[in-house]
DNA sequence: GGTGAAATCCTTCTGTT
DNA sequence: AACAGAAGGATTTCACC
């Protein structure tokens, strides 16, 4: 690595990643520190790329989002412009959430949020179908969302 | 719902969802606004909880949790204290960072983080084999991270 | 690595339309 | 719903340890 994460440093991450609005001073009190470290060491921290942004966390339900699918996507050509194209395609919809390429018994993992099950038969027939390099999709429909974070806990 | 969103509170949510630490003043400048609408509105939203929370987001290559994994996993017996028991174990495991469960082929979808290989191995070992009434699980590493965003696109 | 102080800028409230 | 203005806080820089 570029450098190496103090104890200090874990401390600020651990609060930015759940109070990510929090202000300079009110996290330097915690760490029974004054506002100029703190300040520079969150500047560092968003320099280096180890912070990539902030980000306002929605709650999906009071904004009409309430359907969220993973669907796991074989594709049958895996030539790179094929590829290319999958990719291009999902990163478009802005349903589209999340796509990893993985390993295991299908090629990607897509996660999309939608307002219901409609929205998600349109998706799946004007978005998914249409693209002909598609072997096999399966739909896992979340019932409930029991755990979800965004942070790590460094120690 | 309990109330709607206005154009200007959507606009608010489109970039505090991607400038979560933006002032209030600049938010205000972009949108031709004076600072007092902005931040009562910022504070309503927040008080409504449709903004749940602020998040610093990391990059997970520069603080050595280059392994994600998503595990789905069926469970043999469905009863509720059995359930209830697995999500609270899962619940407990920092390196857990979402748990779903879903309809289709399993019960629960389990996204983990960690440094490598090893630590898998180790989690897979002492905290999921451990628990008996599992039935099956199946791995899939992910290879690429191709998208991925927590913001919703209010129009 | 850190402190304290000063200038500047932002937040937050009140009064007004 | 929004504006303008004012008081109190926070941010940011700088000199110093």
């Amino acid at each position: 690595m570029a450098y190496t994460l103090d104890s200090t440093d874990k401390k600020i991450l651990n609060i930015l990643q759940n109070e990510g609005r929090i202000t300079t001073k009110a996290l330097a009190e915690r760490l029974n520190l004054t506002t100029t470290p703190v300040f520079e060491r969150i500047k560092r921290l968003e320099k280096n790329g180890i912070i990539s942004k902030y980000a306002g966390i929605l709650n999906e339900k009071l904004i009409d989002r309430k359907l969220t699918v993973f669907i796991s996507i074989s594709i049958k050509d895996h030539a790179r412009t094929y590829v290319e194209n999958f990719l291009k395609e999902m990163e478009s919809i802005p349903e589209v959430m999340e796509v990893y390429h993985i390993a295991g018994n299908y090629d990607f993992l897509v996660k999309v949020m939608m307002k219901d099950m409609e929205a998600y038969q349109k998706f799946v027939l004007n978005r998914l179908s249409v693209i002909n390099n598609i072997d096999h999709v399966q739909s896992s429909f979340v019932l409930t969302k029991n755990k979800y974070t965004t942070a790590f806990e460094l120690s």
